[in-house]
DNA sequence: TACCAGGGTGTGC
DNA sequence: GCACACCATGGT
C-alpha cells in the first residue's frame, strides 16, 4: 500500500479528511479506518461483563485500524521490551532517517520507510535509530518479506498459516504475530496478549497467573468470540489509564 | 539511580 | 512442555 499523510478534522458528528497523495483517497480512508465496520454487531458480542462495559463507556471512540502490512510488521518488531513512548520515538527515528520527506501546508512529514530501504540499510544506520538488538532481526525480516512476496501471499493464507509464516521470522513470537494479524490483517477474534492483557485476564477474569499464551488465547476466543480483538482494545486502554482499582 | 517497558530467543531440564 | 537469563536502550 502506498504511504499517505492523512489530515483529519472533527466537526460535530462529522469527520472531515484529506490525504496526500489524493489519488484513491476514499478507498484509503475506507480501508484504513474500517468504515464499513458494524459496531452494533460488535457491541452485541463483546458487552458481556462490567469490565468491558465501563471500558467502552470511558473510551467510546476507540477504533481498530487496518494498517499497512509491512509497516505493522516492522513497527511491532520494534515493540518487544519497549514502552509505547519508546516505540513511537523509534518508529519516528526510522521514518526520519529512511522515509520519504514531504512538505505539506508548511509542515514537514516523513513517510514510514519502504521495506526495501530497511532491507538494504546498513546495520549501523539501523542501530542509530535506537533499535538495539532488534536491528538485525528487522533488517533480515524485511529482506525475507520481499524475497518471499509475503505481503501479497499472506492475503490468501488462513489465520493459522499466516501466524506460522510470521513466526518463522526471527523476532516475531506469539504476541507480535497476533498484533500483525489483528491490526493489519483484521483478524478481529485476536487479542495480542501483552503484559497489560495478562494483567487484566488475571485480575479481572481470574485466569491463573502462569497461564501459557495458548491457554489465554483459547480462553479469549471462547469467552468473547469473533470480536475479541475489540474487547481487548477497550480493556487495554482502560487498564493502562486507570489500573485495577 | 534503579527499575520498567504493548517480548523473543536460546539453553537446560 | 516449562523456567530462566539475556538481550539494547529510553523514559522516569
Amino acid at each position: 500500500m502506498q504511504k499517505r499523510i492523512v489530515k483529519l478534522k472533527q466537526e460535530g458528528d462529522y469527520i472531515l479528511w484529506q490525504t496526500y497523495p489524493k489519488k484513491d483517497e476514499w478507498d484509503f480512508i475506507k480501508r484504513y479506518f474500517r468504515v464499513d465496520t458494524d459496531y452494533e454487531d460488535i457491541m452485541k458480542n463483546i458487552l458481556k461483563d462490567e469490565f468491558v462495559k465501563k471500558s467502552v463507556i470511558k473510551f467510546p471512540d476507540i477504533r481498530l485500524l487496518k494498517q499497512d502490512f509491512e509497516e505493522a510488521l516492522i513497527s511491532y518488531m520494534i515493540s518487544p521490551t519497549n514502552s509505547v513512548k519508546s516505540i513511537r520515538t523509534r518508529v519516528r527515528n526510522l521514518s526520519r532517517k529512511f522515509g520519504e520527506k514531504v512538505i505539506l501546508d508548511g509542515h514537514t512529514f516523513f513517510m514510514f520507510p519502504k521495506t526495501e530501504v530497511i532491507a538494504d540499510a546498513s546495520l549501523n544506520d539501523l542501530l542509530n535509530c535506537s533499535l538495539g538488538f532488534r536491528a538485525g532481526r528487522i533488517k533480515t525480516a524485511a529482506g525475507i518479506v520481499l524475497e518471499n512476496n509475503l505481503t501479497k501471499k499472506i492475503t490468501n493464507y488462513s489465520e493459522e498459516k499466516s501466524r506460522d509464516e510470521l513466526m518463522k521470522l526471527s523476532g516475531i513470537g506469539d504476541k507480535v504475530a497476533d498484533c500483525i494479524l489483528l491490526y493489519s490483517l483484521a483478524y478481529d477474534k485476536i487479542i495480542p496478549v501483552d503484559r497489560w492483557v495478562q494483567r487484566f485476564l488475571i485480575n479481572y477474569y481470574n485466569l491463573p497467573s502462569k497461564s501459557s499464551y495458548e491457554t489465554m488465547r483459547k480462553w479469549i476466543r471462547d469467552y468473547w468470540g469473533d470480536y475479541a480483538g475489540w474487547a481487548g482494545q477497550y480493556l487495554f486502554e482502560y487498564v493502562r489509564l486507570y489500573g485495577f482499582n
